[in-house]
DNA sequence: CTCGATGATTCACC
DNA sequence: GGTGAATCATCGAG
């Protein structure tokens, strides 16, 4: 049996609507049967028409009273079929919707960042991490870090807050529309699974709408990361033995001051900072030394009396244990060399 | 507040 | 990828 046929079934069912026309005889006697009188289409649009006359109280009552017809629900399911197979299969195809890429991104950023995840941990974590790779000290940065947190915990409370009210509005309008559609669905073709896909289209909407609220999240976890843990702003000098250390290593290998990987971690772990922070201080360094090596000659004699004093006390060691002395290669050179041979090494 | 020192970043080059 | 050079941003002494 065919849609078309299927309704017309239905129709007749209803007997007030029916159409009498249809060439059926088996339609009519059971429209006779049912006591409903022979109508054309004229008159069924006069009914129609006159519908509009009646009062609130008679359409209301006539509405119950199709409702209340025996052949009503085969009806509503008939067209609620054809409905879903005209309509709904035009838009019905777009609508599965895999995980947005952007969403996930965002999601990824916001959990560790510590906005959305656990309470307790999170933030704090991360403001650690990002000082420790700003190569802070954990005592001279505990200010800006409390600071930090309380920022963060305010972005996370506004975040909070924010979508716990989105989700409250959505789950309000989607029971709205929900009981909207299902007293609409006593006078029109409207099937749960039509709710349901509607639910689905307001959910997505207010999804895109939980988006723009996590995008303008991560906006301002930046910017706040920028303003609070940017290494550039927050640039603490080496404390003295750092310095110390990589100053005598410099002078001491003036001929090729360029650590191996090797030498730059012993230098990091001795001076405490990281190995990139190493490859900085030596860039730096070169750099200005060659600018300007009258102004570092000095320095650079300092450091080579006193790697010479030390080469000398380990000599000394050395020869009390009955050893060979070793001299540091770079430090005696250092003092007996001029500054032409110094930049030209350089 | 000024200014030199200094650690970090960026970009071009090899 | 490591380096040189220029530059930025901040520190800290005066």
């Amino acid at each position: 049996m065919d849609d078309q046929t299927r309704m017309m079934t239905g129709l007749t069912g209803l007997g007030g609507l029916a159409q009498a026309d249809v060439g059926d005889p088996d339609s009519v006697r059971k429209q006779q049967s049912l006591g409903q009188p022979q109508q054309d289409i004229g008159d069924i649009l006069q009914q129609i028409m006159a519908i509009t006359d009646e009062s609130l109280d008679e359409a209301q009552a006539r509405k119950h009273a199709l409702n209340c017809h025996r052949m009503k629900p085969a009806l509503f399911s008939v067209l609620c079929e054809i409905k879903e197979k005209t309509v709904l299969s035009i838009r019905g195809v777009q609508e599965e919707d895999p995980p947005d890429p952007q969403i996930m991104r965002l999601d990824n950023m916001l959990l560790a960042e510590g906005v959305s995840g656990p309470e307790k941990g999170g933030g704090s974590a991360a403001a650690a991490a990002a000082a420790a790779a700003a190569g802070g000290s954990p005592t001279d940065s505990s200010i800006e870090h409390s600071d930090y947190r309380a920022k963060l915990a305010q972005i996370r409370q506004i975040y909070h807050s924010e979508l716990e009210k989105y989700e409250q509005a959505c789950s309000e309008f989607t029971n709205h529309v929900m009981n909207l559609l299902r007293e609409q669905s006593r006078t029109r073709p409207i099937s749960p699974k039509e709710i349901e896909r509607m639910v689905a289209i307001i959910h997505r909407k207010f999804s895109s709408i939980q988006m723009q609220l996590k995008q303008s999240t991560c906006e301002a976890v930046m910017i706040l990361r920028s303003r609070f843990l940017d290494a550039r702003r927050k640039r603490r000098n080496f404390n003295k033995q750092a310095t110390e250390v990589l100053n005598e290593y410099f002078y001491s290998h003036l001929s090729n001051p360029y650590p191996s990987e090797e030498a730059k971690e012993e230098l990091a772990k001795k001076c405490g900072i990281t190995v990139s922070q190493v490859s900085n201080w030596f860039g730096n360094k070169r750099i200005r030394y060659k600018k300007n090596i009258g102004k570092f000659q000095e320095e650079a004699n300092l450091y080579a009396v006193k790697t010479a004093v030390d080469a000398a006390n380990v000599s000394a060691q050395a020869s009390q244990a009955n050893s060979p002395a070793t001299p540091n290669s770079g430090n005696k050179y250092l003092i007996l060399s001029g500054q032409g041979r110094v930049k030209a090494d350089i």
